[in-house]
DNA sequence: ATCCTAATGATATCTAGTATCAAATAGCGT
DNA sequence: ACGCTATTTGATACTAGATATCATTAGGAT
């Protein structure tokens, strides 16, 4: 997912409809900058219910426009995927920022120990918690 | 953990009190076979209030007794750590089954791409979901 | 046995998410 | 442009999972 207009394109060739609260949901993704709770989502979205708000996420999700991020404590949080592919997180304790990062040596690996196991894997998660770059920077800089 | 003592033993190492309550939480959860949802731990201590549940097992968590499990729809469950370290978890999609593994292959790719991202690295998360040999063996008998 | 603090249970409250269903509307054929 | 119909929406109510409060109970040290 590049721009604006990608999410609407992906909508339409699935065979959804492209509704101005889809469009409102979309628009304002870009313009929350971190990742988000729906919550939160609903708040930017006065005209907007909750329900709604929850449905679009999901469908979002399912489109592979957002993904969920799974916080250390369980919670759930949204953010615009960069790229609709196959990733895992960076996680920042910190201020929250997440990145995504693409690593086949990780997966080369993960889908040895499952073959080793005998365990037909359908998906995994991977998600790294700590201090990102963001965040680092400024803690040496104070010291 | 191996046996219920240990938990016991952990409890008071730590400096928590060793209570009827805590006693029978630990008990059931050798009784329990599978991963367990709080709701169900509750309804298996029916002299034990809810919230206490989940302060135990929240407790029991901190100490490593029991570990939590992340199903693929993010809903929570919990089991009896085979052991306190650090682990990843094979979840059989199809029986509910979780089955802890350790893997230090998987791990130093972690920590390499944490490296080279500069992003420091407290803790991760790996959790496999797919169909276990638990139950591929079970369906390929069947066919 | 006494004392003090940690732990508990009941209750209320909160958060995240889903179910229901009548009203609105996108997109299509005309 | 117009009307049709299935999809989408919003309001509401509801559920599940979990936490906050606080008076009461009980562990365990002395
Ligand atoms: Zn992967
Ligand atoms: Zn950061
Ligand atoms: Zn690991
Ligand atoms: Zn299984």
């Amino acid at each position: 997912m590049r721009n604006a207009t990608d999410a609407l394109a992906c909508l339409q060739e699935n065979g959804y409809r492209i509704t101005t609260t889809r469009q409102a949901v979309n628009d304002v993704l870009y313009r929350l900058k971190g990742p988000f709770t729906i919550e939160e989502l609903s708040d930017a979205l006065p005209g907007i219910g909750r329900a709604t708000a929850f449905r679009t996420v999901r469908l979002f999700q399912d489109l592979g426009i957002i993904c969920r991020v799974n916080l250390e404590d369980g919670s759930a949080r949204y953010q615009l995927a960069s790229t609709g592919e196959h990733h895992h997180h960076f996680i920042c304790t910190e201020c929250g920022v997440v990145t995504e990062f693409i690593d086949a040596h990780i997966d080369q690996a993960v889908n040895r120990q499952a073959q080793g196991a005998n365990f037909e894997l359908n998906a995994h998660t991977i998600d790294l918690y700590g201090i990102g770059s963001c965040c680092s920077k400024k803690c040496s800089t104070n010291s």
